[in-house]
RNA sequence: GCGGGAAUUGCCAAGUUUGGUCAAAGGCGCUGGACUCAGAAUCCAGUCUCGUAGGAGUCCGGGGGUUCGAAUCCCCCUUUCCGCACCA
């Protein structure tokens, strides 16, 4: 009786009491490094999880299979803002929140009270991280992973915070870092920036930040300041904007005088600069007034525009009918409204003489864009707000990509659009004509706490530059030598690294480790996580030798990981023992580089991408990173996995509803790694069963082969030579599917066809005997290569079989080839091509299975001619040319229609092989008969419908009679 | 928009690097049969179309092309997924 639980509780226990997979170096020996990125701690495990690290872990105990001493360690991520946020709302008393972290403990604790109280103590941070982080450790261990434990750190660890400090001085040091201004979105309350966590609907909305550009119209002794998206458009300007309702101010700017909204005060002094309001007023007041171009050459009218929005950006736009559709139907209304003119007192005659003015040209436009698309979205009045967004997306798409700023632009004549914008903004900026604001992009951003969201500038944000020195050659050069897994990722990498240039690198808030030079901020959760694998080679020493934060110095780190130093001076320095030191450095240079990481594409455009680039920075090439390989994200019946979709499946979850064993084969084989895996109920159930068959199968005939010695010589049939020779095959061929990290290949062969081979021979083979024969020599092999994947199930089973050592330390012997036939395999397959033709003829007819069949063989001359044949390469005059040499031959009538026959078959492409058809049809009567359940009778003299003719070599002529 | 994938016979999914052995593995589903009181499970056979003879026809998103020969190579198009920088 297969029972998974307590099987795999079972072996789970006894490895580590064994501490089997706890890696020590060991000299001489091979070592390989395997690591999966270290998972966040702020919430359950899921089976996204799942597949990277059982992935991993197939890998591992194949390596170690292999004879190689390996190391698969894991760790845990909290840098950032997550746990911080959770905490902060559970403090705010936050519903969602604490019922989302109700739901994610009751996963691992039933008693309610308990749940309760635990959620509660998550006001702490360091509770958050140290309950997940031990649910994680309790989920893989059920897994059946391969861990080594004593490794295990969170990046929050005061000893871990020393390494990246450490990094960061590297960095530092090679001159990859520096300094610059960055916009963040920004809580006025909190006096925080803040990111998704912090935002409400975070996850669904989009939190980019919108580069406004203030342009500076001269208008009295102040400017009158609108902003734009498309500066570029400045030249095309015919009038400016202002709600007549609005509030604005005239405002001291950084010592000029700017009229803007009220409004864009708050958000200017956000943004680093000096505000004084002087004055308040009415937009109405200044409509009907004019201001000077920014060439001076025009005088440009303020008109009311009840769509201008004076909470964004400085509430101030001006008008480019041309290409703006808001601003061109906005025109035409107030051209047609007298009523509107009268009102604002305006000179309706000077208004109706306003014409737009194209600067961009596009090829086959009749007419100027905005117009073009006012029409296409057949938008009316400027209320028409959702046809008139649709008109100005396609007209910005289109000008931005395939515009041409034209001869009335200056010396941007000749431009494309999107170089024009920026090299429009830096001029007028570099004039002081302009100045920039920020927005966030989604309108009414709010923080958790409630306060609307801002945009703020950070003046020394510390940026990492990609492309300082020669930091992007190098990580070029590494990619090249290395392994990417399925090689279709490459171009991915390659482009990724052409395209990064400058990344901030360090934050004001969150965990993780501060900046060792500059203690204002927070090294940000990517950038600490690049070479921490390296910890994993030493961690455990660090804490073995109980050696302190303050110990772990930068000159700890340059010894350790670059061997540079003197170990004497370190020594004294540190107080720690030079024999430690030694110690800890060879261990890791032991360990190091990481041969194989393996984990989702969606890490290629950043941490993937990271890992490279700092590990060149840092290490010298021996250390560089050997293999990645990657797989595609887990779904859900057909759905990608989310918190929002609510159908996220907890490793906890298929622990208790389902096995580790049947999760890591799903898992596994459900889809190469190019593909995504996706998590189907039923067909969970169909693979649940497969299991239990080849578990039954196995050891209920386990108990069979106590007396059966397992040896090719006592077995007497053909038939059960082939399928040991077929099984060891799928073997050979299994195990290039893993050398080539095809787990999926692997796990196909070596089970299903496998199993499939193995079920056929129980059924037809007659020889009881060599059927346990083969399954003496095959089954120990078969449920080795299967441990990779079911390791606790294939542990009981090979204890079943009298072993007493774990499979999962046995080092892989070669497969024998030694039992590989392919003569008799050929045979074999001949044998099934006869069945299959009389399958087919079967069917045709609907015969009754009282039918017999007659078989006839090809004569001999057939084979000679077939090599004639083939050794002409098909060419019919040269084959009738020898042919003719044989007087036998060209007097036989059934020459040319044979040859005419092979020929269009292309028959010369493949071999004849030489059988002897008749000795083997009779060797295998019973086994054909039995698959075809009737009778044969061969070579009969018996032939009533002349059927014998038409045998060829290697395909018995067939006569059914009924 | 940029960049990178993907499209296979009812479904899932191999095959594409290295063209022929591909009507295309395997699993599922479906149909028929065995077993069973019955169901589940298990086992057998079939499952593009036509065919009372092992054959023929059509097929791998669409359209062209290269080749004796294309799911596979080249060009164009369509659809779809993913990433696009401070969330990790």
């Amino acid at each position: 009786m297969y029972d998974p639980e307590q099987i795999e509780k079972k072996w789970q226990d006894k490895w580590e009491q064994a501490k089997i997979f706890e890696a020590d170096p060991i000299a001489n020996k091979e070592k390989i490094f395997m690591t999966s990125p270290y998972p966040y701690a702020s919430g359950p495990s899921h089976i996204g999880h799942g597949r990277s690290f059982i992935n991993g872990d197939v890998f591992a105990r194949y390596y170690r299979a292999k004879g190689y001493n390996v190391l698969y360690p894991m760790a845990f991520h909290i840098t950032g803002t997550p746990v911080l946020a959770i905490s902060s709302s559970i403090e705010r008393n936050d519903k969602e929140t604490i019922e989302r972290m109700e739901e994610y403990v009751s996963l691992h604790t039933a008693d309610r009270e308990q749940v309760k109280r635990l959620v509660e103590s998550f006001v702490e941070p360091w509770n958050i991280v140290n309950y997940f982080s031990d649910t994680y450790k309790n989920d893989f261990k059920a897994l059946g992973m391969s861990l080594d434990w004593r490794r295990e750190f969170t990046t929050g660890d005061k000893l871990y915070n020393k390494l990246i400090e450490w990094q960061f001085h590297k960095l530092f040091d090679e001159g990859y870092l520096e300094k610059g201004e960055y916009p963040i979105l920004y809580c006025p309350q909190c006096g925080n920036a803040v990111g998704e966590d912090d935002i409400s609907s975070g996850d669904e909305l989009n939190l980019d930040i919108n580069e406004y550009t203030c342009i500076k119209f001269p208008f009295e002794d102040a400017y009158l300041v609108p902003s734009t998206l498309r500066p570029e458009t400045i030249y095309g300007a015919t009038n400016l904007w202002m709600n007549p309702t609005g509030t604005y101010v005239y405002a001291r700017v950084n010592g000029d005088i700017w009229v803007i909204s009220e409004e864009a005060t708050i958000l200017l002094k956000n943004q680093n600069k000096d505000i004084e309001i002087l004055e308040k007023f009415k937009g109405i007041d200044l409509i009907g007034k004019k201001v000077k171009s920014i060439d001076g050459a025009r005088d440009l009218l303020i008109l009311p525009g009840d769509f201008v929005d004076t909470s964004v950006a400085t509430g101030v736009v001006y008008s480019v009918p041309a290409h703006a559709p808001y601003d061109y139907v906005a025109l035409l209304d107030l051209q047609k409204n007298d009523a509107t003119m009268k009102e604002f007192k305006l000179n309706s005659e000077e208004i109706k003489k306003i014409e737009p003015i194209q600067i961009i040209d596009l090829l086959d436009f009749e007419d100027f864009p905005a117009k073009v698309y006012c029409e296409k979205y057949d938008v009316h009045t400027q209320t028409d707000f959702e046809k008139l967004d649709k008109a100005t997306a396609e007209n910005y798409k289109v000008e931005f990509y395939s515009g041409v700023l034209n001869d009335k632009c200056g010396k941007y004549k000749g431009m494309k659009v999107n170089e024009a914008v920026v090299k429009v903004i830096d001029d007028l900026i570099e004039d002081e004509k302009a100045d920039k604001i920020f927005l966030p992009v989604t309108k009414d951003l709010k923080c958790k706490c409630g306060k609307e969201i801002l945009v703020s500038i950070l003046r020394d944000q510390w940026f990492l530059n990609f492309n300082a020195g020669d930091w992007k050659q190098k990580a070029l050069k590494c990619l090249s030598n290395m392994n990417i897994v399925p090689t279709k990722y490459r171009m991915n990498f390659e482009h990724v690294f052409n395209w990064l240039e400058k990344r901030p690198c360090a934050r004001k808030r969150g965990l993780g480790t501060q900046l060792p030079f500059d203690d204002n901020w927070i090294i940000e959760s990517l950038s600490d996580s690049t070479i921490y694998m390296s910890f994993y080679t030493i961690i455990h020493l660090i804490k073995k030798n109980n050696l302190t934060p303050e110990q772990l110095m930068p000159a700890f780190f340059d010894y350790v990981l670059l061997n540079v130093g003197n170990i004497k001076n370190l020594s004294n320095e540190t107080k720690i023992k030079e024999i430690v030191l030694k110690q800890i450095q060879q261990e890791f240079e032991y360990w190091y580089p990481v041969d194989h990481r393996h984990t989702a594409i969606m890490h290629i455009s950043n941490h993937l991408s990271f890992y490279i680039f700092h590990h060149v920075a840092i290490f010298p090439e021996k250390h560089w990173p050997k293999i990645v390989s990657l797989m595609e994200p887990v779904i859900i019946e057909g759905q990608k996995m989310g918190k929002s979709k609510g159908n996220v499946i907890s490793i906890s979850n298929i622990i208790s509803n389902y096995s580790a064993d049947l999760f890591r084969f799903y898992i596994s084989h459900s889809g190469d790694f190019g593909i995504s895996v996706d998590w189907r109920e039923k067909q969970i159930q169909i693979v649940k069963n497969h299991i239990l068959r080849f578990y039954n199968f196995i050891s209920e005939n386990t108990v069979k082969l106590i007396k059966i010695e397992g040896k090719i010589e006592n077995i007497k049939t053909k038939y059960a030579n082939i399928v040991l020779s077929k099984c060891t095959k799928k073997f050979v061929e299994a195990e290039i599917g893993l050398k080539n990290l095809n787990i999926r290949k692997y796990l196909q062969l070596s089970f299903y066809e496998v199993f499939n081979i193995i079920q056929d021979f129980n059924r037809y083979c007659e020889d009881a005997n060599d059927i346990l024969e083969v399954y003496k020599i095959i089954f120990p092999n078969w449920v080795k290569l299967l441990s990779l994947t079911m390791p606790h199930l294939c542990e009981e089973l090979w204890e079943m079989m009298g072993n007493t050592e774990f499979l999962s330390t046995v080092i892989w012997d070669d497969f024998n080839k030694d039992y590989i036939n392919n003569d008799i395999e050929s045979e074999f397959d001949y044998i099934s091509d006869v069945i299959a033709d009389i399958l087919n003829i079967q069917k045709i007819v609907s015969s009754t299975n009282l039918s017999k069949f007659y078989l006839y063989t090809a004569p001999s001359w057939k084979y000679e001619v077939s090599k004639i044949i083939t050794s002409k390469e098909g060419n019919f005059k040269k084959i009738i040319d020898e042919c003719k040499q044989i007087p036998d031959f060209i007097k036989n009538p059934n020459l040319i229609p044979f040859v005419k026959n092979q020929i269009k078959n292309r028959k010369w492409e493949k071999d004849i092989i030489n059988l002897n058809e008749k000795n083997l049809l009779e060797e295998y009567k019973g086994y054909i008969e039995k698959k075809i359940n009737s009778s044969i009778i061969i070579n009969s003299d018996y032939d009533p419908k002349k059927r014998s003719p038409k045998a060829l070599p290697n395909k018995p002529a067939i006569y059914l009679e009924t």
